[in-house]
DNA sequence: ATTTAATTCGTAATCATTCTTATTTGTGAG
DNA sequence: CTCACAAATAAGAATGATTACGAATTAAAT
């Protein structure tokens, strides 16, 4: 994924496209981890002194709402990735330390849905944390 | 799990038995679900009207701390749940309506450990969301 | 180029949670 | 039972993340 085909993307959802958003995604682009939202605040006032948290917030928001990115909450802070659709739907190990991330293919879901008769399952959330190789 | 169960553990840990404590667990032990703690604070509030989030919070994690709750993240809000530990490890269908809970006893770390070496796993959440029989 | 609706800025408000200090309370020893 | 001390609580202020709002700016369509 990179920054022309998710502001493409934007287009076709009818949002327009600004500096502000195409430096967001850049950030994500080149993170391939989950990041707060302070510190996408912090990397683009380098750029633009004048961003807001009204801004950052509205769009990392939107982007989620598109499915560009996932969100998660972790210590209390919502975080977000760049959704990786290239592969179908999967889960994440996430480094505790450099906040780095692994996919895991195996999704528990599928081995479960017959215990939950009756349940109207609308999500799920797994996550597994810890240390990754080169932090370890 | 009853009150009593509950405070002579505490007292076996060290902890003091206090009338704010006795309440705290009564709440739990009455409630199956997971409940944030603004909510305990009010509830408590009928009986002690000074109470402060101090006191919650602290007793809160001091409870999770010695396995007698467990803690999650809901909507931005950490909530507490009575943790049944008659049964082993497991994890929970949480209704996003009335915050019941049920139990799944199947735990997805049993399936993935061979796809993670190399990383040290400290801790992991799986947790489904959704709307109960009563609710749906 | 003009218009219009979306977007941003700047700041203030809100909400959950944590911290600080003084006071009160439970517990065990005498 | 009473005392002393550590632990627990109360009260309110502080913090930090998130949300809200009116005014100003900007992208994009005609």
């Amino acid at each position: 994924m990179n920054v022309e085909t998710a502001l493409q993307k934007l287009k076709e959802k009818g949002y327009k496209r600004t500096k502000q958003r195409e430096r967001i995604l850049e950030i994500f682009v080149n993170q391939d981890q989950y990041i707060a939202a302070k510190e996408i605040l912090k990397e683009i006032q380098t750029d633009f002194p004048g961003v807001s948290y009204d801004t950052i917030y509205r769009n990392l928001y939107m982007l989620t709402d598109v499915d560009l990115l996932e969100a998660t909450e972790l210590g209390g802070e919502k975080h977000f990735r760049l959704c990786c659709d290239t592969h179908g739907h999967h889960h994440h190990f996430i480094c505790t330390d450099c906040g780095k991330t692994k996919s895991i293919e195996f999704c528990p879901m599928d081995s479960i849905n017959e215990s939950l008769n009756g349940y109207d399952v609308e999500n799920h959330k797994f996550e597994i944390y810890g240390k990754c190789p080169q932090c370890h």
